[in-house]
Parts: structure tokens; sequence; C-alpha cells
DNA sequence: AGTCGCTTGGT
DNA sequence: CCAAGCGAC
């Protein structure tokens, strides 16, 4: 039998619930093929998020090969057209998408293979099922302390092995590099540090070895490196979320840990929310904010996007996401804060602003945490706790370290004035787009007339 | 996973 | 002046 294993966003060998699993299942005189379905519709406008996809699948690419194993790479726009290509299938498995559009491409696959071939469509991206845990009445948490609770009484699974040997006896595919697929490898310009399983795994065991115990606190502070930085490997797969919860739960008992552990599970919870709750990237959860009258002003919205709002923490914070494809999650809830709040802009164009730049960019989590920030969603930040950009930079930039890397322009200011200028200070800089006291009043109002 | 404005009690 | 405490949004 043929058994085909299908590559989306996992380019790993180990730990992967869908090899672990083909492996398990092989027979004598089976062969596994490698297969990646390459949409050229998906790759346009290339931006920096597709440089960083197809600079990690290069590097899969030349890990296999160096095993003598390989991706056979399709091309095709249509699930029809991918699964005419697909070749004899005896059975197809792959980790499973929960969130759309990404599910209904998958049922539509396997309702075009038809009933005769084996689907075996596995958990993987997450440690709990989507329904995993619901309240005693049966319906899905939509608060996160009681979900954590839940999360708790759980053991999350253990890594699943996968035989390298085994790998190498099985699987027939080879590397392949069709044209279109060689145009995107060309169209990578950026020099990535730290690719792949070796660099993801390195990074994870630094973490859980010498800064998970003080993540608690420098996990605020944008100018070190207090977060594990392991969102981009668990995007692509190059690093299993089971592999990350089993090294996190080893490591001797801190509040750090605990911290950390807990950021885990809001990224399980967002996704549960997004499965029991379909159509969020479009409504807020809280459908009193359905109708909340946002403002439409381009000009402002621009500014934001390209970090030039007179705030200097906000700009600093756009700016490292333009240029590196990453923001700081700090730095995250006080632009979302700023956008949705200060400039009252739908939170929906900033969500999508982020999806478009953000190399680590996932579904559920991006949207929760919009809607959170702007306060129409499930457990959500109440509308009237808005940040000041000011006071947050002064409380987590303390001496403006992280202001002076990605706006220069104020490099010469102390640590004083850096947070905010004033006019005569403001040389060579933007002056603010909106003034803090009027634009807090206004948003304010604006939600509470929406009550 | 807030901030503001006000009061109180200190210099 | 300023820090700490508090209720309101």
């Amino acid at each position: 039998m043929r058994r085909v294993c299908w590559f989306r966003s996992d380019f790993r060998l180990h730990d992967n619930h869908m090899l672990h699993r083909v492996l398990k299942d092989a027979e004598e005189g089976d062969e596994v093929a490698f297969v990646f379905w390459l949409n050229p519709k998906y790759c346009d406008p290339f931006d920096t998020r597709h440089d960083y996809y197809f600079s990690t699948m290069k590097r899969f690419m030349d890990e296999l090969e160096e095993r003598d194993l390989g991706l056979h790479v399709i091309v095709a726009e249509t699930e029809d057209d991918f699964v005419d290509q697909l070749g004899a299938v005896g059975a197809l498995y792959f980790n499973a998408e929960y969130v759309e559009p990404f599910k209904q491409r998958d049922d539509n696959v396997i309702k075009l293979l038809g009933d005769e071939v084996l689907v075996v469509r596995l958990l993987d991206r997450h440690l709990f099922a989507p329904n995993a845990f619901t309240k005693k009445d049966g319906d899905p948490y939509k608060v996160y302390t009681p979900f954590k609770k839940a999360a708790y009484e759980e053991v999350p699974p253990k890594p699943y092995e996968v035989s390298r040997d085994r790998l190498k006896r099985l699987v027939t595919s080879k590397n392949e590099v069709p044209p279109e697929l060689k145009k995107q490898f060309d169209r990578c310009e950026r020099e990535w540090k730290a690719l792949g399983e070796t660099a993801a795994k390195r990074r994870l065991t630094d973490f859980v070895n010498e800064r998970i115990n003080q993540y608690d606190e420098d996990r605020d502070v944008p100018s070190i490196a207090g977060t594990s930085r392991l969102s981009p490997y668990l995007r692509t797969g190059v690093l299993s979320i089971r592999t990350v919860a089993d090294a996190v739960l080893s490591a001797p008992k801190s509040k750090g840990r605990d911290t950390y552990y807990d950021e885990l599970l809001w990224r399980e919870f967002y996704y549960m929310i997004m499965v029991q709750f379909p159509g969020l990237k479009d409504r807020p959860f809280n459908d009193k904010y359905k109708h909340l009258d946002w403002e439409d002003n381009d000009e402002q919205f621009d500014r934001w996007c390209r970090g030039e709002t007179g705030y200097p923490i906000v700009d600093a914070a756009m700016r490292q996401m333009n240029e590196t494809g990453w923001m700081h999650n700090r730095l995250r809830m006080i632009v979302a804060s700023f956008l949705s709040k200060h400039l009252l802009i739908d939170w929906r164009k900033g969500e999508r602003y982020f999806e478009q730049k953000l190399i680590d960019y996932e579904a559920a989590s991006n949207i929760g945490g919009w809607q959170w920030a702007a306060s129409v969603g499930t457990d959500a930040v109440p509308y009237f706790r808005i940040f000041n950009p000011t006071t947050q930079s002064e409380k987590f930039d303390k001496d403006g370290t992280f202001i002076r890397k990605f706006v220069p322009e104020l490099d010469h200011l102390d640590a004083k004035a850096i947070h905010f200028p004033d006019a005569s200070e403001r040389d060579g800089y933007v002056d603010p787009i909106v003034d803090h006291k009027e634009a807090r009043a206004r948003a304010l109002e604006r939600f509470k007339d929406a009550q």
C-alpha cells in the first residue's frame, strides 16, 4: 500500500504525530511518500512571513535530503487538481487543522478522495482536542480561569517517537523543486538565524534551563530576551507543542514556569474558542459590540502601520514587526490597545495587518489577542482599562533601550524624555496623531454607548 | 493581562 | 511636592 504523508505546517521529523502513526501502521511491502501542496494563490503578495515560511521549508528539505528522504511537491490551485496529482493513495495521513479556511480545504480533499482511501487526521498542533473540556452543563468554556482549572487536571500528551531508521527504510519520495517552488525560494532575501529543528530545540533547552524561572518578570521587558521566542517554530511546526510542554513541566517548579505553562494554555484556550465559535475573524465574540461605531480613518491607520504615531513605544513596536516579522507580546498589547482605543479603529484591520506581517501568525491566538485588547472578546479586558502608552513605556522600557533600537531619531534623548518627548525635543520625529487624554475620553464614551 | 483623580498623611 | 490607598471607569 502507498501511504501518503501530507506536510503542511509541520516541518519536522521528531515528535510528529503523523509520522509516528504512519510508521506504526506501515506493513511489509508498503511505501511511504511525503507530499507538499504548494498553492501559488497564497504566495502573493510575498511578505516577510512568506520569506520565513519558505526559508524554513527549504531548510527542512535540506535536512530530508541529508537523510536520503524527500518531499514530493505538488503545485495546484484547486483541491481537484491536488487530488489528481496525488497519484495512487491507499492511506492519507496529516496533522489536523481546526481553523478555517484550512479545515474546509481538508474536508474537501477527504471528500474527493472517496471512501476507498483510509484517511488519518491527527491532533498534533495542540495539546488537547478542541472539545476536550466542557462545563458541567456540556457547554464549552468561555472564561479562561475555569478552563485552565480543567486543563490542569489533565496530563498533556508526551512526545511521539519517530524512528529515523524506519523512515529511511519506508520513505520513497525524493525532493522535488518545481519551477513554482524555485520561484518562491528565490524570492527569499532574509538571513534568518536559527532556522530548523536543531536550532529550535536548542532555543527551547536554553529557555528552560536559563530563563524560565524569571519568565514571570522578564517577559514584560521588550529589550531583553525574557520570552521563549518559540512561536515562529510552533507556527511552522519545526517544534512540537508536546516537546515544549514536556520540557517545561520537567523543569523545577517556579513562578516563572507556571506562568509560562499558563501561556501555553491561553494558546489552547483561544484555539478551543475558535473551533467552538466559528466566524470570530469577522465578528466580535461579544455581540454587544457588533455595531460599535469605529472610526474610518485611513491616514491614521497607515500611520499606525508604519510606526509614525508620535508615541515612541508604539512606533518602536510597529517598526520591530515591520522590520523583523516578530513583535514582543507586551508590545502587541500596547499597539492593539492604541489602535482600538486611542484611534478607535476596528480591531479587524489590526488583526489583518498582523496576519500580513507576523512570521508566527496563528489565527486563533491573534484573533483572541486582538479581541481581548479591543474589549470585544470573551474574557477580554474591560473597556475602561485603557493602556497609557507613555506609562507602559516608562514601566517596561525604563531607560528606553528598546525605543532607541527601533526609533533611532530619539536616541539622543535621556531616559525621561524618550517616552514622550515634548514639542522642543521632537526634531526629526513625528508629532503625536492623537492627544492621549482626549482619545481616552472618546473611547470611554464610545464604548459606554454600546453597553 | 490599567489608569485616573482624589484623599490622606508624610516631607 | 510625593507616595500610597481607594473608588470609578
